[in-house]
DNA sequence: CTAATTGCAAATTGTTTGCAGTTTA
DNA sequence: TAAACTGCAAACAATTTGCAATTAG
């Protein structure tokens, strides 16, 4: 993926703290914390603060180009949004790896739903366990 | 529901900050945030404090007497857990309330999953939307 | 050149902890 | 009475903000 134009399609300006979080995310294969991000991010520029990542993420993600994920255990996860349209995620809980998924469950339960006269907006699906890698380690 | 033979059951201590957080939880008909619980709970119970909320917010939730969501917008919301077993929510944005669902779409995609070696060990299904009330609130 | 972006320091928010006194069973 | 529980104050972690200096377009 070319960083800079993804930004510059944005109209963002292509700054070296943006392209190594977004290179970060892009490197990476599954879901990362700000934390994560930042410790990584901070490899590449010594002198980045949480700041410009907590900035960053929250532009990023408004333009759509990160999504984020709040598992049930607590905690704000990011990725970079590889795929266009809607989707749901798979997700490792040992590694991370973060694995999209193209069924949506809603079909099966919109009309009960308006019948009800209830208006969905929004809805979330998220499966966690463990990846075909780590299932083998822990059978091991 | 007798908030007594709850907390008994559960061999849990009947203090009146307990039963008060509960029944705060019980007249509302969903979800609610700490902060939320606090502000109710200080009108029946004004010298409580916000540890006592929090601590038996967790208790309660490990002894599965409430259930816990983590919208995408952030945040953390309990309510009462009112169905036996497993099920999903149906979650109005505007007034917080909460239907439960028995619609389950892990059947769905169990197969696919096991196929490619994941091994799913949890799941959330979460609608948002606006509830029948709201709903006709926001036509007016 | 100028609007956007950054680093820094401080503030804020939400949650947790240690402890001594109180209450429940 | 012993263990569980509470209130208080302080600690903590995560995130946000104001501001002056810097940088990309």
């Amino acid at each position: 993926m070319d960083v800079e134009e993804l930004l510059k399609k944005q109209r963002l300006k292509v700054t070296p703290q943006r392209k190594a979080i977004i290179n970060v995310l892009e490197s990476s294969d599954g879901v990362l914390s700000a934390q994560d991000i930042f410790t990584e991010v901070i490899k590449i520029l010594p002198n980045i603060n949480f700041s410009t990542i907590y900035r960053n993420l929250d532009l990023l993600l408004e333009r759509g180009i990160l999504c984020r994920i709040t598992p049930e255990s607590g905690g704000i996860l990011y990725e970079l949004r590889r795929e266009e349209g809607h989707h749901h995620h798979v997700i490792c809980k040992k590694c991370g790896a973060s694995i999209p998924l193209d069924y949506c469950p809603m079909g099966n339960i919109e009309k009960e739903l308006s019948r009800k006269g209830f208006t969905p907006t929004e809805h979330r699906f998220e499966i966690y366990g463990y990846c075909n890698k780590c299932s083998k380690k822990i059978k091991e």
